[in-house]
DNA sequence: ATAGGGTTAG
């Protein structure tokens, strides 16, 4: 009833615009977000297909490389061609392949680790050929692809040898570094950086520049830095933008500081320069929706209805959510049906939503019902929807279904990965199926998808309800091993440190690191241990 | 530069 009422507002809000021309309001604000980057990434996926044809003849690899379904196979494709390149001598070619594959990588926010270490190699092989001389451009992009996949430390370098270069930093590539620290929890440098910037005439930080320190700010939970950044902003007459306000309101509201976020919100109202929008709406209702505020949420759904600002499909997507945990299904269902006759189709993330939630309330009809719902109107499920499948099977202890999940993905070009494998590892754990579950995590390693501290926790809980102590000291030995080789020296440094908690496994999550001991079957995460290290 | 989806344990 209450959905209805809201509903009823909504649509009062709407019918000055027919239905379509607000849907395309949306689509051409989201296009113009990305133009920037999806130009550029055009650009140089053109140049590289022409590059690429030339050599196509030979190497026969055009069609996997620059086809955009192949997102995961091109970047071998393109190392099999610069492999052909270079057996015959083409060097010239194939670090043209690398450069356009290099700039591709990073305007596709290609974020594994590997990849972005190997560009970072190939870049700097690169600027020691004479015809390719680095942009500012290329230098920031890279910086904050290194920040986003944790390597601050090799974005540190590459500053300073671009410095010792003599290559001039721009306020773009200042502020990419500041990012790059910021965001692997070294909040010392960024702030270091941000200080430096002030001293350099055509490097003076900018209300970009702020935002972003914030931002880290508030993912580390660091609001205690906050208002002295915005005083510091005001004094030097930097003017917050929308960006930076809504920042804050959801770094506040993911935290549940609703008074400090409600303060942020007038503050915004009040600034006279700027207007809330659809970040504000969303960011607002996702921190009331997620502490089970239904009411707040309502309350200022309707107010930014009175402002001006309508909902959009993430809107829906986060009221449906909400309303799933909280277990009120009619109105879930009812958000739903308004979103059609709004015209807004559902997509992954709000069938996904929709089946985890009848998964967690054990409805496996509902569960199953919108699962083929979703397929009929040709929306792809992905690892997510399965892994929510299995995870709701497991609790409806439906145990023979899990299999056929597996099996269906097989014919699709999903590629299952660790949460995925652990919520199989559970189902099986939970239901004392050891050896169902020691088969997965061999078919995990099989498919090169890598078990993490989760993967552990959950195979030594299932080890220690059945008394099998010894399997799970085993299994707790192996892993350590293998972390030892990846992260040698940090290793050291951490036994050292930790004394004598065994066995010790590190983990980079949420941008920074990790500690996770894993004692007697018992997880204990221990966070944001960086700083003591160094 | 900002918003929405999955796995363990507590």
């Amino acid at each position: 009833m209450e959905l209805l009422s809201v509903s009823s507002t909504a649509a009062a809000a709407h019918t000055f615009f027919p239905s379509g021309e607000r849907r395309c309001a949306v689509f051409v604000v989201s296009a113009n977000r990305t133009s920037d980057s999806g130009a550029l990434q055009k650009k140089s996926k053109r140049e590289l297909s022409t590059i690429l044809r030339t050599e196509a003849a030979v190497l026969g690899v055009e069609r996997k490389a620059v086809s955009a379904k192949s997102d995961r196979l091109w970047p071998r494709a393109v190392l099999e061609a610069l492999d052909n390149s270079i057996a015959n001598n083409r060097w010239e070619s194939a670090l043209k392949v690398i450069v356009l594959l290099l700039l591709s990588v990073i305007s596709e926010g290609f974020l594994i680790k590997k990849v972005s270490v190997l560009a970072l190699k190939i870049f700097e092989l690169l600027r020691k050929q004479l015809w390719y001389r680095p942009k500012g451009q290329t230098f920031a992009r890279l910086l904050t692809m290194l920040g986003k996949c944790n390597q601050p430390e090799h974005a540190a370098s590459l500053f300073n040898t671009m410095h010792s270069e003599g290559f001039k930093p721009t306020l773009d590539v200042y502020t990419s570094l500041l990012g790059a620290f910021g965001r692997s929890g070294l909040l010392k440098e960024a702030f270091y950086t941000i200080h430096e910037m002030k001293t350099i005439s055509d490097c003076r930080p900018d209300a970009y520049t702020y935002t972003i320190l914030i931002g880290c700010c508030s993912k580390l939970k660091r609001f205690d830095l906050i208002p002295s950044l915005l005083t510091e902003m005001s004094y030097l007459g930097i003017h917050s933008t929308v960006v930076t306000y809504n920042t804050i309101i959801d770094g506040y509201g993911k935290a549940g500081l609703f008074e400090k976020m409600e303060n942020s919100v007038s503050d915004l109202l009040e600034s006279g320069d700027c207007l809330p929008d659809i970040f504000t709406l969303n960011s607002m209702i996702s921190a009331y929706g997620d502490s089970g505020k239904i009411t707040a949420m309502e309350k200022w759904y309707i107010e930014f209805q009175h402002m001006g600002i309508d909902p959009d499909l993430t809107t829906f997507n986060i009221l449906i959510r909400t309303y799933g945990k909280a277990g009120m299904y009619d109105k879930m269902m009812s958000v739903f049906r308004f979103m059609k006759k709004r015209y807004f189709s559902p997509n992954t993330i709000t069938f996904n939503t929709v089946i985890e939630c009848f998964a967690k309330a054990g409805d496996i009809e509902k569960m199953e019902y919108y699962f083929r719902l979703m397929k009929i109107r040709g929306i792809k499920p992905n690892c997510i929807t399965y892994c929510s499948l299995v995870s709701g099977y497991s609790r409806a202890c439906l145990l023979e279904k899990v299999p056929l999940i597996i099996r269906q993905t097989e014919n699709t070009d999903v590629v299952l990965d660790t949460p995925f494998f652990n919520s199989v590892i559970y189902a099986y754990g939970q239901a004392g199926e050891i050896e169902l579950m020691k088969e997965t995590f061999s078919l995990m390693k099989e498919k090169k998808c890598k078990p993490d501290y989760i993967t552990v926790a959950t195979m030594n809980k299932a080890y220690s309800d059945l008394g099998m102590e010894r399997d799970a000291q085993e299994l707790e030995l192996k892993m350590v091993e293998q972390k030892k080789s990846s992260y040698g020296n940090f290793y050291i440094s951490l036994t050292k440190y930790k004394r004598r908690l065994f066995p010790i496994i590190l983990e980079s999550r949420e941008n920074y690191w990790s500690l996770v001991v894993i004692f007697c079957g018992k997880t204990v995460r221990l966070t944001s241990i960086k700083e003591n290290l160094q």
